[in-house]
DNA sequence: AGAGGCACTAAACATCTGTTCAGTCTATTG
DNA sequence: CAATAGACTGAACAGATGTTTAGTGCCTCT
């Protein structure tokens, strides 16, 4: 019973399972680092012990998590609509993977900005599909020079600013920034700034230099 | 003799100020958390208990490191160029602020995806910054309907963007993305981007829906 | 029923952490 | 010259950390 006592995570799991869904809100609160084994154990109800039993190491736990994580997220992505508006897919892609669970959202935070092997993995697949989503949106509306270079970075860093900087927006705003409404919002902003840039639709005045 | 075998930062300098140089080097290179006291006092070729003796406490150490960046960055921007075309300015401050010191940049990286207070003063404060190019922008450019609400966001995400995920972007492009000239050529695309959008100049076709 | 394996435990381990302590050295001040 | 102050030191402290160990109970298979 000792270690029942703050049992926060439902316990009809696996205990190898409790453990890793107690790692994963625990690492996303607040970081890997910062989270002893200890705590994982007790958000779990369970033993430190257990730690390295079902995984080797701490560090185990972390690939555990990751790997439980980047299938979410794959199957998050497999999920999003894209037969539509090639524009909008974009919006539901970053909407369906990142509203949806706050859980989620603090432990990509994290592994976003690691140097770990996973944090690559993910980015180069994000970057991917940023690709995919591009070249089908230039068959789509039939554009001439889009920056092939940058394009890809700069979808993302619109799509994942908000998802990195969300500690620090968050209190620069009046609503939570991953509410449905709120999402919807920004993302119909940057599909508006991705199509005509920031000024009016047909605007092009004489500019500097 | 003790703590002098790896003395990398110049020791003309006064304990408390190569204390603060190596704590600066160090959070940035591995984080707060990740680096020991005994660590930075060794850099510095030192003893630990300096660290309690001059700051405190570690957090106070922080603090001081804190205060030194946030320093350095107010002066970064201020010395930046905003005389000329405004659009350009942007890419000035960007380049001004995050081009021009890997460690700075590292550090910068670490405090905005934290929930301190020094980290809410910085992003407040580039926030105001990024309102403030952005009306100067419509007043330039004569502008209609710009999305007052999410537009300044959308720029910091342009910006700092990069600056967070740079150990996740790097491994995908085969350039420093900082060097002047890679960092030049990313700062031109962002104007490109908030200008026209992703396409060409002057491009509106019928789109989806 | 007996044997083996598996989930699980408390307790202890070595190590690292931030911090404290008592004292030395040096420079300034009266 | 004596005294005071402050930078600085090694050694030690209490606590937390990841991990190990030895052992207990339960479930399954023969």
């Amino acid at each position: 019973m000792a270690y029942g006592a703050d049992m926060t995570v439902s316990s009809d799991l696996t205990g190898r399972a409790r453990l890793r869904e107690a790692a994963l809100r625990l690492f996303a609160e607040r970081g890997f680092e910062a989270t002893s084994a200890r705590a994982v154990a007790a958000a779990a109800g369970l033993s430190p012990a257990l730690v390295i039993h079902h995984f080797g190491s701490k560090e185990g736990l972390r690939a555990a998590v990751d790997e439980e994580v980047l299938g979410r997220v794959g199957a998050a992505l497999r999920d999003a609509d894209t037969s539509g508006d090639a524009m909008a897919a974009v919006g539901a892609v970053s909407a369906r993977m990142f509203g949806a669970d706050p859980v989620l959202r603090g432990y990509l935070r994290r592994v976003l900005q690691e140097e770990s092997p996973a944090s690559a993995a993910l980015f180069a697949r994000l970057l991917h599909g940023a690709r995919a989503e591009l070249d089908r949106l230039v068959a789509a509306e039939g554009a001439d020079a889009v920056d092939v270079e940058w394009a890809p970075f700069q979808m993302l860093c619109l799509i994942l600013g908000p998802l990195l900087l969300e500690p620090v927006m968050q209190p620069n705003l009046d609503r939570p920034m991953f509410d449905p409404r709120v999402l919807a919002g920004r993302s119909a902003a940057n599909q508006r700034l991705l199509r005509h840039g920031l000024f009016g639709p047909a605007r092009d005045p004489a500019g500097g230099t």
